[in-house]
Parts: C-alpha cells; structure tokens; sequence
DNA sequence: AACTATGTGGGAGAAAGTGGGAAATCACGT
DNA sequence: ACGTGATTTCCCACTTTCTCCCACATAGTT
C-alpha cells in the first residue's frame, strides 16, 4: 500500500526520483498515466493491465466510450524504474500536469500520484479546509 | 498493447516514423485503413484480419452497414516498415485526414491511431474536460 | 568518523528521428 | 521503341534525444 508525501526535483532531463519507500512496490517496470484533477498515476504494471483489458472492451461504436479508451490508454506510458530508481516523465504528460523542478509524490492505496508543487498545495489546502464536511457526508452515507 | 502519444513529422515524400515503441509489434508489415473522427488506423496484419473479420459479417445486413464495411476495407492499405522506422502514407488517407507536417501517433490497445495535430489537441483537450463525468458513468457501470 | 541509503547531476556512447541524393521504376507523348 | 520527366525506392549522413554509467552530496546510523 502507498501511503506519505514526497517532494523531489525533476530533472531537466525529465527524470524523477522515485521516493524509496514506493520501489519495492512498484518493481521494476510501471505505468504512468493522466489522472484525475490534472496530477499523474503511477501504477504498478500488474494493476494497470487489469484497467486497460477494460478499457478495451468499451465498445468502439459509443463516441464517448471510444473517447474515454482513446484518452487514458494513448495517455498512459510504461516506465522503466532505473538502477538508481528515477523514472522519466514523458513530455505529453509533463505537459498535460504542468510539472515544474519540484513535484509533489504522493501515496494513494494502490497507486502514486504525481503532482506539480503548487497544484497540490492548493488541493490540499482546500480539502482539508473541507475535511469536516465531507466526513459528515461520509458519514450520512455509511462510509464510516 | 499499443499505449502512449508520440509527434512525428510527415516529410514532403510522405514518409512518417513510426515510434520506436511500436514497432516491435507492428512487425515488417501493417494494414493502415480510415478511422473513426478523422484519423487512421494502423494495425498488425495480425489485428487486422480480426477486425476485417468483424465487418465482413455486417456487410451482409442493412444497406448501412454494408457501406460502412464497404468503406472501411476499401480504404485499407498494407504498409511496409522500411529498414529505419518508416511507413508511406498514401495520399488518399492523407487527405482524409488531414495530415499537416506534424502528426499525432497515439496507441489505443490493439491499433495505433495516426491524427492532425490540432484535431488531436482538440480532441483531447475536450476529453479531458470531460473525464470526470465520463469516470463517474463508467464507475456506475462497473468498470472500475 | 566511517558507513549506508537516498537523492541529484553530468558525460559518453547508442538509438531514434529527420533530411536529402542517386538509382530504379513508371507514365506519357512522340 | 525511345526519351523525358515525375515518382518511388533505397541508401547514407546529420542532429537530437535517450540510455547507461559513474561520481558527488546529503542525511541518518553505527
């Protein structure tokens, strides 16, 4: 399970340190693809695969199903964790999640979230700022 | 499985390189042929005879459908892998789609997809304005 | 202080992508 | 049948990017 924040430098060569604690987890091959709110998902390739036999079964006939498969799958990228473990972020989704010199790793359960430093800060501050009304809402619904 | 965006430039002889991640599976020879919203599809010949397959079993039915499979294979060309990469683009799938200097490459799965490059931005960006949505109805329908 | 684990940075060689020239092929008109 | 011009095919060369390797810096531990 991932779980804690880092924040490490992305190189100008694109390559960005994995944090130490998430590489045994995540072996020696993983799958980086867009996520949600404009951060990054790093998967274990395993888990990722799973996703993408799904994907693949959308049907080709609905557009918005097709839209949906065409965008995480031509979003999505297998990485190699080197010797040193640094992955590299290609330039589509360096891009797409705006990430600067320093980024923000974050451990979500069953997957890493990559984030530009600022983008995060600010989510954060504004779920936490949240946290309490959202818990009610858990609550009224049975989560807790 | 074909995944990942990649730009490449189409040369005045129609020459386009084919990522160097694809070409494994692609193998010596591929089919190109009309795809959905605008772009090409480049399939294994493997791939390929599957889905010819498919449309072959429509044509048989309603006059639509017959005109779409129609389509669909008539404007199916095998396209060779020459020795550093590169396919040719014949000049009618060119102008279907629209194809400028730069070219978007995209894997989805089983095939590669070959877009404009503005269509493609276009495209995604209005993907992904939409995925949270789209991630909420599939979540519904037991995707995820 | 020495050692280990972790994160950062840079250089050399290899690979990928691009461009262009020359031979080969084709089309066409004479 | 032949020559001319255009297109295609094959090959080579250049440039950029990527990959692999090693060295260094910092922090925590023994």
């Amino acid at each position: 399970m991932f779980i804690g924040e880092y924040i490490h430098g992305l190189d100008d060569k694109k390559r960005l340190s994995v944090p130490a604690k998430f590489r045994k987890e995540l072996g020696k091959k993983a799958v980086i693809t867009l996520g949600l709110n404009k951060c990054l998902s790093l998967y274990p390739t395993k888990e990722w695969r799973v996703f993408a036999e799904k994907l693949s079964k959308l049907s080709m006939g609905k557009s918005e199903d097709r839209g949906f498969s065409r965008t995480m799958l031509s979003g999505a990228f297998e990485v190699e964790i080197d010797s040193i473990g640094r992955i590299l972020i290609p330039d589509a989704l360096k891009e797409y999640a705006g990430l600067k010199e320093h980024v923000v790793l974050t451990g979500v359960y069953d997957r890493v979230e990559v984030w530009n430093e600022t983008a995060w800060k600010s989510y954060k501050s504004q779920m936490v700022s949240d946290a309490d009304r959202m818990a009610e809402q858990l609550g009224e619904r049975g989560v807790f």
